[in-house]
RNA sequence: CGGCGUGUGGCUCAGCUUGGUAGAGCGCUACGUUCGGGACGUAGAGGCCGCAGGUUCAAAUCCUGUCACGCCGACCA
């Protein structure tokens, strides 16, 4: 009778992955519209989510040398428009400024859709020397690009987002930088976010507006579609030409830098969502759940009951993020609460419980439950939290390994994508005209090229003229 | 930006075809009984029907425009 009430507030995945994923964001209060489209409240509990990914991130980065900086969110239309495939890419997307007050302003401002001119500005004001090199900084800001359709999380016209950018003496560092950022990203994705990733390079067509290449990280989402979950670009020296960024070398001699940026965005948490949500809601991993434990009395207005909930809650604070609900809604409501909004363990305390000197604990991800003594409390709640942040990893590779398919030829190719959704790993020849039919036929766009290349054939799926690469192919959001 | 759909108490929606005193369920507030998977009773509060024009004696309902949200495409993190 519970269950089916539950059934009926979130719709099943099965039945509409689009609709599951709007009902799980509102049901868990991660996020409500405004009134301008595209922009949208982050509510305190998917904004903590963001403060534990910035958190974690942002350690991850500083072990690395990287400097938080701070740039404006203006850009005067003269500098975005100094580097020519970068404009081209970002103008049909920008928004613009073009009054201050009452006044028109001489030169419009675009309101960052990223940064790269701005720091290049800022670059070319800061390095003289080969003893400025290299510059390695990040900022976290918003940025805005007006989207035509938006989605909660993975497409607003203003979202949340780190951007890293750096210069460099040579080719060789930018480039070392640039993986070391995307390997950054995947440990990231996969330790904190427990989702599986595909590191690799992107193909011309799809890199980034001014890169000279193009590195990603592709996730698979439980529908069979792909996230891309975070970048690294390497500029070369495109933007130092555009932007005259030039130092004196050791020799005397003026060079021009090399560059590079990477970036994520709120974008991770609707990776989340997708990853690990099911039917009775959201599934946080435990390193970015902002609770990880809610305590739950039963029949708490009994005697004693309370306090000893309480102090469980409290013992259990010393060793995670813990909450307790003292609402007056029945425990059956509290159960379904905590499991919409994704908290990952459950401590039930009643007065059987109580007299036994025991207490219930059930996981969210795969709801085992465990009866645990009092005592041993601490020790299982730490050792629960572990495992499940390990096994939520292990299940989320385990769908995309069996949602990973092989096509040899077009036929094969053509089959998997009407029949299934997931990525297709298989061979191209390295044309543009290729991937284009590809996505024009079936909708399909080349992911990456995997660093870890298989080779699966001698010919391009596509045109049957010799292989280059191996690529991962699948539906994008 | 193209196609389809939806805007009515906090939420989900009915009412619109055929104009005539704004409805239901849930939620909310108070009190009482409950409490191990969305409990129940009693009493209450809450809406110029997305917005702007128009037609009409009279508009939630008809007409025009506009804005927003959702889904599917194209573009994108």
């Amino acid at each position: 009778m519970a269950e089916k009430k539950l059934v009926e507030a979130i719709t099943a995945m099965e039945e509409d992955f689009a609709q599951w994923y709007t009902d799980v964001v509102k049901k868990a209060e991660l996020l409500d519209y405004t009134s301008v489209k595209g922009c949208m409240v982050i509510r305190p509990a998917g904004y903590a989510i963001w403060e534990l990914i910035q958190k974690q991130m942002d350690e991850r980065f500083k072990e690395t040398g990287v400097q938080n900086v701070y740039l404006p969110m203006f850009i005067p239309e003269s500098l975005l428009n100094k580097e020519k495939d970068h404009v081209e890419g970002f103008a049909p997307e920008v928004a613009w400024v073009t009054h201050g007050g009452l006044q028109p302003l001489q030169e419009r401002l675009c309101v960052r859709p990223t940064s790269e001119t701005l720091f290049c500005d800022y670059y070319k004001n800061t390095v003289h020397s080969y003893r400025d090199l290299p510059q390695i900084c990040n900022q976290w800001c918003s940025v805005v690009r007006w989207e035509k359709e938006t989605r909660p999380f993975l497409r607003s016209r203003e979202f949340l987002w780190q951007e890293g950018h750096t210069a460099h003496a040579t080719a060789k560092e930018a480039e070392e930088r640039t993986l070391q950022m995307l390997n950054v990203y995947a440990d990231f994705c996969e330790q904190v976010l427990a989702i599986p990733v595909i590191k690799g390079r992107k193909t011309d067509k799809e890199k980034f507006a001014g890169a000279e290449s193009t590195y990603t990280i592709e996730a698979l989402m439980h529908d069979g579609k792909a996230l891309q979950s975070g970048t690294s670009h390497n500029f070369g020296d495109g933007f130092a030409k555009a932007f005259d960024i030039q130092y004196t070398d050791k020799n005397n001699k003026l060079q021009y830098v090399h560059q590079t940026s990477w970036g994520s965005t709120t974008r991770l948490i609707g990776a989340v969502i997708m990853v690990h949500g099911d039917n009775s809601g959201l599934c946080l991993p435990p390193k970015i759940a902002p609770v990880q434990v809610m305590v739950i009395p039963i029949q708490q207005k009994k005697e004693g009951v309370l306090s000893k909930a309480e102090e469980i809650c409290d013992r259990l604070k010393k060793v995670s993020r813990a909450g307790i609900d003292i609402t007056d809604k029945s425990p059956g409501w509290k159960f379904s609460e905590q499991e919409m909004r994704g908290i990952p363990l459950r401590v039930e305390i009643g007065p059987k419980d109580i007299e036994a000197g025991k207490c219930i604990i059930c996981r969210r991800d795969n709801r085992e439950k465990y009866e645990v003594s009092l005592e041993e409390l601490e020790n299982k709640v730490t050792e629960l939290l572990d495992r499940m942040q390990v096994e939520m990893l292990e299940r989320a590779r385990a769908h995309r390994d069996k949602h990973t398919y092989v096509a040899k030829n077009m036929d094969e190719f053509r089959r998997l994508f009407n029949e299934k959704t997931g990525f297709v790993k298989a061979m191209w020849c390295g044309d543009q005209a290729c991937e284009d039919a590809i996505k024009e036929e079936l909708a399909v766009t080349s992911r990456c090229m995997p660093f870890e290349q298989e080779n699966l054939s001698e010919v391009c799926v596509c045109c049957n003229k010799p292989a280059k690469k191996m690529v991962y192919w699948g539906k994008a959001y």
